[in-house]
RNA sequence: GCUCGAGUGGUGGAAUUGGUAGACACGUUGGACUUAAAAUCCAAUGGACAUUAGUCCGUAUGGGUUCAAGUCCCAUCUCGAGUACCA
């Protein structure tokens, strides 16, 4: 019987389907509520957003490795939960809507059918009746529903959490905003009880604005005009924005914000106890940029103004000889004076033409103008010259620094820059050349009170002095800013918000979902509006309470709607815990279900969302936790990031020959229209002519003769070209279906091949898999070919989890052959159609297991339970290799150990697992079958063969009883014939012996 | 620039606390079967010398610790990822 593997995945991917294998068990639908007696496991895949492209085999990666170790922990007895949804609000699906005039929400469900299918066809263990689609309504009402508990709460920094809004309004009732302890607006007002009592309604809401953990607030953003939307920080790479690669500008707008920074050091410290890959949390730690300091307040001289500033050294506050603004910040107006106006307004205005970009890439031009007016030092009381630069960011702390040019490179450049003193506070340092920032060697000099304080003292002394002076404090700082919330984009969650007399109302939640409404045109509307203008039907009625015409805002019971819509992290930021309980009408999830899933325990996706997805999730999951939805603050206990598959993209090449006359002048290129193999081309490059390819040349050469008649050429230069050729025309041993090739392209007819023995053998490089590299490879074609087990084993066999790795689909044959190999031990076990030299019945089959069988089978238990724990995939996958081979040999037809085979292969190749299990005579599926149990009693060795070494380098092997003592292993080794003919009759100085490992003879 | 990670055959990669380097595959070469091809099976396969036994060199490079180093320590080089005026 052969080994049909497209047949058998069919089979059990529609039983599966039809059983629904992988259902996990919620606490509410079990007979017992609340008690399961399987233990739960949360096993957790980053959910994709559906491309048009599909799949390529890169993407299933991680959902392979997952899939693996949630099938292995339901062999363990546990209730595994596995779901999958899609990410499905996004960009291109607009894009395309805004180019074709389709709907984002068909174009959004074909694409989901075309993931579904190839997801389906790869054998994925997935719970499907948990799915969750972001952009489908029932589920966007709870992003909803999240948002308005966000609006409705402050953060107390008394209690480190998030409380409810009215505690607030209560605490602001009865003292006003002075006892409050917020994170807030920087710039707040003080009031009393009896202000705020007196305060209107529209004011009231105007200051809980300040203190709501997401506020509309006019705030700087980064708007990308080719995409027509404000973008997060995370969302901007290098100056341009991470989809598209288009420009980005600063900008003032009105927009929603998320205050993450009230969790900044939450955030930080959670990382602690969370097990994600330190390279992620690194980066967290990056982001967030915690830096302790001091804040220090300098009086504008002949200004009622101040100047704020945040330090790392406070020590060196001796040491500032001047103050630099950012260009944008608020004071610069104010303070200029008028000699210095003119120069000032051009500087700002060059630095606001200036692109981010620039301004990145070009850190080396210093800039700057002087304002005219002077600070006075907190504690010298001498006048400081006020610059601005920009160099000092307005995004970052005040937007103005002190500047030490004696402490900070950057101060000292500009000092040096504009020839601005640049006096010394450290003790025996040269700072004639740059910058001292050795804060361990620092002793502080000209100082006043510092003088002769190291670091940490000085620093401590310094922040004394000015909280003492009433002019700063101790401060720590955060580079984590707030998070834009609004797009102005129409394929997201739209707001559950109305506007009364411009100020944001929340829709109660029993009315959501607020739904998409349907627009005309995708794009902004003629006055600016965010798409959503553009929707006639999108007005609340108060009093109805639903969503009416336009016409109807009569601004009394019937409000304008929010136009902006969410951002892509605002469905992905919750989504994990919606799956426990993904169809619940009532409430985001039963506090049943909640209780009883927790968390995930297994996270596995891309470390390309470390700073987004990842850190808004766990912000959100604190909150959640603060406002008691959720018994856990940290969302995924252990986190893993696939690595990257790369492409092997193939070239063929050309060359052209240039004719030089003299040394420089090129007279004539000409491309010879050959196309060389390989081999001839390394050649080449070694600077060697291979006779194939100097006929070309000289063929090149004699038509420019024909031409140009006899000269002579000195100089003729071979330059090579190398163009990428689909991948589909190149066999497994790198040769060229030259065919294939002729007719690829219209302009490949009829070209000459340059080969050696026949064959034209292409170049190989790796590349990362892209269709204009020609190197993409669909899963599609791999599993019709070897089938969807031997896919899932090769995507493991090709190297750990979580490294970049160059895909070959060459080497599948290597899984696929043991597939065949593994099928070929249960032949005598199948029904029917046994082939001739097996046929036997089962019972003549099955014999009792060897002690080799048995040695060989819990050797691989250990290996690869060891090797599943440990996120080893690969090296399971040879485990199997050898065990199969060595099973082969020793002609196993055991059923008792080809059963546990079956279960200890089934997680990673389940559809062969489940056949060959069935064929066994089981009846039930295989995934419900306990993991086999380790014997280490089938493994213990009466032997050992010894490595005999001499300094250190092994000689020879030497079989001896492991129960043997030291000194009469000395002495069979010495006596050894071997052993004899290497001392080459020396006293060897020392024997070492370490029973059970080795011998190592020194001398 | 800074932070982190990694360098092992022609290729992907093994090597658990320092203890037989190159498991398992791919590829290559030779052989069997076949009219032929595919498939399958068998054998060889780090390099150099040695046609037998065997010897020497080999885990990016140079040092060091050790009876013993891919593994530990120091320095250097290369590649990859993240980050980038963060005061």
């Amino acid at each position: 019987m052969q080994y049909n593997f497209n047949e058998i995945e069919a089979k059990w991917q529609k039983y599966w389907a039809e059983n629904q294998t992988f259902k996990a068990d919620n606490p509410a639908q079990s007979k017992v509520e609340g008690n399961i007696e399987k233990p739960k496991f949360y096993v957790l895949d980053m959910f994709p957003y559906p491309s048009g492209a599909g799949l390529h085999v890169g993407h299933p990666l991680g959902y392979i490795a997952s899939d693996i170790y949630a099938r292995y922990k339901r062999h363990k007895g546990f209730n595994v939960m596995h779901p999958q949804g899609y990410d499905s609000f996004g960009l291109p699906a607009e894009q395309y809507a805004i180019q074709t005039g389709q709907h984002p929400a068909i174009t959004t469900a074909e694409n989901i059918k075309t993931y579904r299918r190839q997801l389906d066809q790869i054998g994925f263990s997935f719970d499907w009746s948990r799915e969750v689609r972001t952009s489908d309504p029932k589920y966007y009402k709870w992003t909803q529903w999240i948002f308005i508990q966000i609006f409705n709460s402050w953060y107390n920094k008394e209690t480190d959490k998030a409380e409810d809004i009215e505690t607030l309004i209560a605490a602001f009732e009865k003292d006003g905003n002075t006892a409050v302890n917020a994170v807030c607006d920087d710039a707040i007002e003080t009031f009393s009880a009896a202000d705020w009592n007196s305060f209107s309604d529209k004011r009231k809401q105007e200051v809980l604005l300040q203190y709501r953990l997401t506020y509309l607030a006019e705030t700087e953003v980064n708007w990308c005009p080719a995409l027509g939307t404000v973008l997060a920080n995370d969302e901007i790479v290098n100056g341009v924005s991470e989809r598209g690669g288009h420009p980005v500008v600063r900008k003032k707008m009105t927009q929603w914000s998320m205050r993450i920074s009230a969790y900044a050091q939450r955030l930080l410290d959670g990382l602690e106890k969370i097990d994600w890959p330190q390279p992620l949390k690194d980066s967290q730690t990056n982001w967030i940029g915690r830096s302790q300091g001091a804040s220090a307040v300098f009086n504008v001289n002949e200004h009622d103004a101040v100047i704020d500033v945040f330090t790392t050294r406070p020590d060196t506050i001796f040491g500032v000889s001047f103050m630099t603004l950012a260009p944008e910040h608020d004071l610069v107006s104010q303070i200029t004076t008028p000699e210095q106006k003119a120069e000032v307004e051009a500087y700002i205005e060059a630095t606001a033409k200036r692109s981010e970009r620039d301004r990145m890439a070009d850190v080396k031009t210093i800039s700057g103008a002087f304002t005219g007016a002077y600070a006075e030092h907190p504690f010298s009381k001498e006048p400081i010259p006020i610059w601005i630069g920009d160099y000092v960011l307005a995004g970052y702390g005040t937007g103005a620094v002190m500047s030490v040019p004696c402490g900070d490179q950057r101060d000292y450049d500009f000092a040096k820059h504009f020839n601005i003193p640049i006096p010394n506070i450290f003790e025996g340092v040269d700072i004639s050349e740059e910058a001292f920032a050795d804060k361990g060697k620092t002793v502080i000099a000209n100082s006043d009170f510092l003088n002769g304080l190291p670091y940490k003292k000085a620093m401590k002394l310094a922040i004394y002095e000015l909280e003492k002076l009433g002019q700063g404090e101790g401060k720590i700082n955060y580079r984590l800013r707030d998070a834009v919330f609004s797009r102005q984009r129409y394929w997201g969650e739209p707001f559950p918000v109305y506007y009364v007399d411009g100020m944001p109302q929340m829709i109660a939640p029993e009315h959501l979902p607020i739904a998409l409404p349907e627009v005309e045109k995708y794009l902004p509307t003629e006055t600016g509006e965010p798409p959503l203008g553009n929707a006639e039907v999108w007005a609340w009625d108060t009093v109805a309470n639903k969503v009416v015409n336009n016409s109807e805002i009569n601004n009394n019971t019937v409000w304008p709607l929010e136009l902006n819509t969410m951002p892509g992290w605002a469905g992905s930021s919750q989504y994990f815990n919606r799956y426990m309980d993904p169809t619940n009408e009532e409430e985001i999830f039963s506090k049943e279900a909640m209780n009883y899933w927790q968390d995930v325990d297994l996270y596995i996706g891309g470390s390309e969302h470390a700073t987004g997805h990842l850190l808004y999730s766990r912000f959100w999951q604190k909150f959640m936790f603060d406002k008691g939805f959720v018994p856990k603050d940290e969302f995924a206990k252990k986190l893993i990031n696939q690595g990257m598959i790369t492409g092997t993209s193939a070239f063929v090449y050309t060359l052209s020959i240039e004719l030089k006359d003299g040394e420089s002048t090129t007279l004539y290129t000409e491309p010879t229209f050959h196309y060389f193999t390989k081999s001839l081309i390394d050649k080449l490059e070694n600077q060697e002519i291979d006779p194939a390819v100097q006929k070309v040349i000289d063929q090149v050469v004699d038509k420019y003769k024909e031409q140009w008649g006899e000269k002579t050429y000195w100089n003729k230069n071979i330059n090579i070209h190398k163009t990428h050729v689909d991948i589909s025309m190149v066999n497994s041993s790198d040769e060229l279906n030259m065919d294939a090739f002729q007719k690829w392209r219209p302009e490949n007819e009829g070209v000459t091949f340059v080969v050696e023995n026949g064959k034209y053998i292409v170049g190989r490089e790796v590349e990362k898999m892209s269709k204009s590299k020609y190197n993409v490879v669909n899963p599609d074609e791999i599993c019709e070919e070897y089938g969807a087990d031997s896919l899932r084993l090769y995507e493991m066999f090709l190297g750990p989890l979580e490294q970049s790795k160059p895909w070959n689909t060459a080497g599948i044959t290597g899984t696929h052959g043991f597939l065949k190999k593994l099928w070929r031990l249960y032949v005598p076990f199948m029904d029917g159609s046994l082939s001739e030299d097996t046929e036997r019945s089962r019972s003549e089959a099955e014999v009792k297991p060897t002690k080799d069988n048995l040695k060989t089978l819990h050797k691989t238990i250990k290996k690869v339970e060891e090797d599943i724990e440990n996120f080893s995939f690969n090296t399971s996958v040879s485990t199997f290799m050898i065990c199969v081979n060595e099973l082969s040999t020793q002609k196993c037809t055991s059923k008792e150990i080809l059963e546990a085979l079956a279960i200890l292969v089934s997680p990673y190749a389940p559809h062969i697992a489940e056949e060959l299990w069935s064929q066994l005579g089981n009846s039930k599926s295989i995934s419900t079958a306990p993991f086999p149990a380790f014997d280490a009693s089938y493994l213990v060795e009466s032997s050992k063969e010894y490595p005999i070494s001499f300094n250190g380098k092994m000689r020879f092997k030497l079989e001896l009883p492991l129960d043997m003592s030291k000194d009469q292993i000395e002495e069979v080794v010495m006596a050894h014939e071997k052993t004899q003919q290497q001392l080459q009759g020396r006293t060897p100085k020392k024997v070492i012996i370490v029973p059970g490992k080795i011998v190592n003879i020194v001398g």
